[in-house]
DNA sequence: AGCACGCCGACT
DNA sequence: GTCGGCGTGCTC
């Protein structure tokens, strides 16, 4: 239609006759849970290349998706398919990264447009930054001069370069209206100035850098990798304080000097002021950040700033490796072992293992750096498929602390207490010296379990099945694993006894109440996710800590990373066997990771320190690889028994593991058992095991996952299934795991 | 993922 | 008699 009458009309002939306009069809993922693109007309005079970000309708409403790669396949009539909307004026995604999102999907088994959708997820940063109001001074004087004018024209005098209307204000100390009388008499003439950049330019010889003996040669190995700018996965294993930070930051420089763009994932956690400010002092500018808690408004402009290439380095969560940048050389993944890369909503995938995809991907190196590297790379370092890159002593003059067992059943605590005497010995000389200690304990709470003297009753999750721990703090018992709360009764419900209701096992509140008891004097406090005051107040006790103006801290978890105590010399586990025993496939390996992490905080600036660690099995192999510093005992045992058990490692899931020797085997078995699953409650969700076990038998896993709150229902599910599955080839093994309730 | 349609329980 | 629960199905 538009082109017949775009012809003149006295060119009937031409305009019957002339071959009817083809309209062009391109396949767009959308933002769906659907296997394959769907097909769009391209209005005539729209431009669009594979990678471009475009709106389109879907059924009544319009979303974003990117036009993917393929031709049609023509069973769709071209004349019915409805039209792009908008071709947003934004750079397309590169080939790379749209091969990547294919990748991703493809090895996830999760929608391709939902996983492209993790790329273009900045609502509002697909059009371009709009240009900033600029103000020139033109010279001249107005008619009438006040003091007010006086100053804002001294001001605007001084530099010929264009002020901002509230920027001049604000300088002059005068309100807007006098910069608009001003320009109402031309005296300012408006101009456009392009929109100030989101972080300042990294400079990559900001400093010289000071490393020394292993630094040296560690960062000469991977700065070489970045020169020679292709494929290589490298693993940085040192021990906490060995300097791994400065050393990758060589590597940072170098993809710098070369003109890429840089990656550094951070589990969320580490992605704190420090280290920003430690990024800072290196390279004179911070990082553009991506975290879950970016304002709308932030998140734009850095999504933006990557794709136009004007943000050079990223420090992000895992969320920032979909980030599509326009020439990214080099992907940073610290704390490589830590289980917060693992996305477990929507598109399953470990951060980190999808980071070494993209570096492949694009060809250029990885850089996985961990004090405690998980078993996974272990054994791709060991198979010679990452190179290993040791760092076997501490910076500087901080010294590893002195680790010691205490072993329980030789030195037990008083009665009703959790602390050993030798504990409590080595807390007392470390607070008379000024100094501080640590009480690490991973369980919130006053006691993981509550129970009636008189009729035994166990306070249990009404929801879940687990039990309930008593917070005394806020007088709640509280369920961990579904987040139901209650306040705590007074009375048993089963028996109605009064005032017989007892704790069962330490939490750090019961811990800081033995505390308080020993050391009355002394300034405790207690660290936990449950802190109230939330973040807020957190970084404020963080700080007050490191000043020097608390003497005891007892904390979860989260005193595990980041922050460094300059005065903190003493380090106790409280329980060090905690999390052995629930079944966790990877419970010994997690254990080593924590333990080590907290031991690490001790010592940094030089001061002799100490840890102490209480445990009922001072032979276990984790407290063997801690307390000698040597864990490669340990690392062998533990793929030795993953290999000898064939279990994956994964979370919170009950899960069907199929595995065979050829991919397409082993999915079209799972997929063979899921169609053949029994429609009950609970959604099964196909998807591949984790890679890097995969990788330690050389098959190919795929796992049926199933959600549920309560363990037994789930292996039920799956038993079922298994028992009305089609029969497997002989090279198809299943295996039935339900994960344990991890302490995470 | 959203959103509509569609069929069975407790209520203004 | 309705309001509303979420099971099922569809979107180029």
């Amino acid at each position: 239609m538009v082109a017949a009458m775009d012809t003149d009309s006295s060119d009937l002939f031409g305009a019957l006759f002339a071959a009817p306009a083809v309209t062009r069809v391109v396949p767009v993922l959308v933002p769906l849970p659907v296997p394959v693109p769907y097909s769009y007309a391209v209005p005539e005079g729209m431009h669009v290349v594979p990678g471009s970000i475009v709106q389109v309708p879907v059924g009544p409403r319009q979303v974003i998706g990117v036009v993917w790669d393929g031709e049609n396949d023509g069973k769709l009539d071209p004349k019915k398919l409805r039209p792009i909307t908008i071709a947003f004026d934004c750079p397309p995604l590169a080939k790379e990264m749209r091969d990547f999102v294919d990748w991703v999907a493809a090895y996830t088994l999760s929608p391709p447009g939902l996983v492209a959708r993790m790329a273009i997820r900045a609502p509002a940063a697909l059009e371009p930054e709009p240009m900033v109001e600029g103000l020139r001074y033109l010279g001249g004087q107005p008619e009438r001069l006040t003091p007010a004018r006086i100053k804002v024209l001294e001001l605007a005098g001084e530099q010929d370069v264009p002020w901002t209307r509230s920027g001049l204000a604000h300088a002059a100390n005068v309100s807007l209206s006098v910069i608009d009388g001003l320009t109402a008499q031309g005296i300012f003439d408006t101009v456009f100035l392009a929109p100030p950049p989101v972080v300042a330019k990294p400079d990559p010889d900001y400093v010289e850098p000071r490393l020394e003996g292993p630094q040296k040669d560690a960062a000469v190995e991977i700065v070489g990798s970045v020169k020679n700018g292709a494929f290589e996965a490298s693993l940085i294993d040192g021990v906490t304080g060995s300097g791994k930070t400065e050393v990758y930051f060589e590597a940072v420089a170098e993809a710098l000097r070369q003109g890429r763009q840089v990656l550094i994932l951070l589990p969320e956690i580490a992605l704190t002021p420090a280290f920003l400010e430690r990024f800072e002092s290196r390279f004179g500018a911070k990082p553009a950040e991506w975290h879950s808690d970016l304002s709308p408004r932030m998140r734009e402009k850095v999504w933006r700033g990557v794709v136009t290439g004007e943000v050079r380095v990223v420090a992000g969560a895992r969320s920032a490796l979909f980030l599509p940048f326009e020439e990214l050389g080099l992907i940073i993944v610290d704390e490589e072992h830590d289980p917060a890369y693992k996305q477990e909503d929507r598109v399953f995938y470990n951060a980190r293992d999808m980071a070494v995809v993209r570096s492949r991907i694009g060809d250029f190196p990885i850089v996985l750096v961990s004090a405690t590297p998980s078993v996974e790379s272990q054994v791709n370092g060991l198979a010679g498929r990452y190179n290993i890159v040791h760092l076997p002593t501490r910076f500087g003059d901080a010294a590893l602390p002195d680790l010691h067992l205490v072993d329980m059943r030789r030195h037990p605590p008083e009665r009703g207490g959790f602390l050993s005497p030798l504990l409590l010995r080595g807390m007392k000389r470390a607070i008379e010296k000024g100094e501080q200690a640590l009480l690490f304990l991973n369980r919130r709470g006053y006691a993981p379990l509550t129970l009636c003297r008189v009729c035994g009753h166990r306070f249990q999750c009404p929801q879940c099945s687990s039990w309930l721990v008593e917070h005394r703090f806020k007088s709640q018992i509280q369920c961990h694993q579904c987040g139901y709360h209650q306040p705590t009764p007074e009375a048993c419900p089963e028996c109605g006894t009064l005032d017989h209701l007892v704790a069962c096992g330490p939490g750090v509140e019961r811990i800081a109440e033995e505390v308080e008891k020993h050391f009355p004097e002394a300034r405790t406090i207690v660290m936990s996710s449950d802190l109230l005051g939330g973040v807020k107040r957190m970084r404020l006790e963080l700080e007050a800590i490191a000043k020097g103006e608390v003497d005891i801290v007892i904390g979860t978890q989260l005193v595990a990373k980041g922050h460094n105590f300059p005065l903190m010399t003493l380090v106790g586990i409280v329980d060090a066997d905690l999390g052995l025993s629930n079944g966790d496939p990877r419970a010994a390996e997690r254990t080593f990771q924590l333990l080590s992490q907290v031991t690490g905080r001790a010592g940094r600036t030089g001061l002799k320190s100490h840890g102490l660690i209480q445990t009922f099995q001072p032979l276990h192999p984790v407290m063997q690889a801690i307390v000698s510093g040597d864990s490669t005992a340990f690392y062998e045992r533990e793929i030795a028994e993953r290999e000898k058990a064939i279990l994956p490692p994964f979370g919170r899931l009950a899960s069907l593991i199929v595995s065979a020797d050829t991919r397409a085997e082993a999915e079209t078995h799972a997929r063979g058992l899921r169609a053949a699953a029994p429609r009950v409650t609970g959604i099964s969700v196909l998807g591949p095991a984790e890679a890097p076990l995969a990788l330690v038998r050389g098959r190919h896993r795929f796992r049926l996952l199933v959600h549920g709150r309560r363990n037994s229902d789930m292996q039920a599910f799956l038993r079922a299934m298994v028992s009305q599955g089609p029969k497997p080839k002989s090279s198809v093994q299943i295996q039935l795991d339900v994960d344990p309730q991890s302490f995470l």
